[in-house]
DNA sequence: TCTATACGACCTCTATATCAGTCATTACTT
DNA sequence: AAGTAATGACTGATATAGAGGTCGTATAGA
């Protein structure tokens, strides 16, 4: 966003990262961590903490990752020793589909 | 991170993101969205959608969920309709835990 | 009760994410 | 085979995320 645009965010997204955070806090607390204990685990700030947990959309994604699995939230519902089988399934997948998107006519149906 | 020290992030997180920008670029190209078509649906610049797709960890968290949505990849495998409800259990939960987190004191093992 | 501390809400400063371009190369479409 | 569009890999400028702190309040434990 070139100026101070505020950037949007679609309901859904909001009320994703509004339910990670929230649960990121539930679990911190069921672990009865602190915030500063988390915060150290992940190597951030408090006031970083303080922020993903109130659902931030600005916070780097790879914080928030790291944060949630610190505190046990599982990732896609997938098994750490899933991901590296999943990945492979979607670039294989990757292998099959164009290089390049050409448009040519309007194919895209908008849900909006 | 005061200085030039690199953050680390583990496997797992680095997976998470690995397989979430191989799984948008896989669904992008089945809608046959170009990058350039995705950056403006999304309202980011084309380079974000680059590093999004190639599972940069430093990338915004609300700008990856809000590409994810777009291309039609369910955030925690849930359905839009059932986030509110989500968000209600786990604060639900949150107001039987603690407010804060005390540590206890350090157990002493001091038998050596 | 009393007290140490966890938390929320701020602040400033610096590193860097994002924007908005360019260019070369690749790969679709006709 | 030619033409055009998409992509990858860059760039510099600028807005801002994150670090690291302060302060007042509230709370868990003793």
């Amino acid at each position: 966003m070139s100026k101070s645009a505020k950037r949007t965010y679609s309901a859904y997204s909001s009320d994703a990262m509004h339910l990670l955070g929230a649960t990121i806090r539930a679990e911190r607390k069921t672990k009865k961590m602190s915030q500063q204990e988390l915060a150290e685990r992940a190597g951030v700030a408090r006031s970083v903490i303080q922020r993903v947990e109130k659902g931030d959309m600005t916070c780097g994604v790879g914080i928030v990752f790291e944060v949630a699995h610190i505190v046990g939230i599982p990732l896609f519902s997938a098994e750490p020793s899933r991901l590296a089988h999943h990945i492979r399934q979607v670039e294989d997948k990757l292998t099959l589909l164009p290089k390049t998107i050409h448009k040519k006519k309007k194919v895209i149906n908008d849900d909006f």
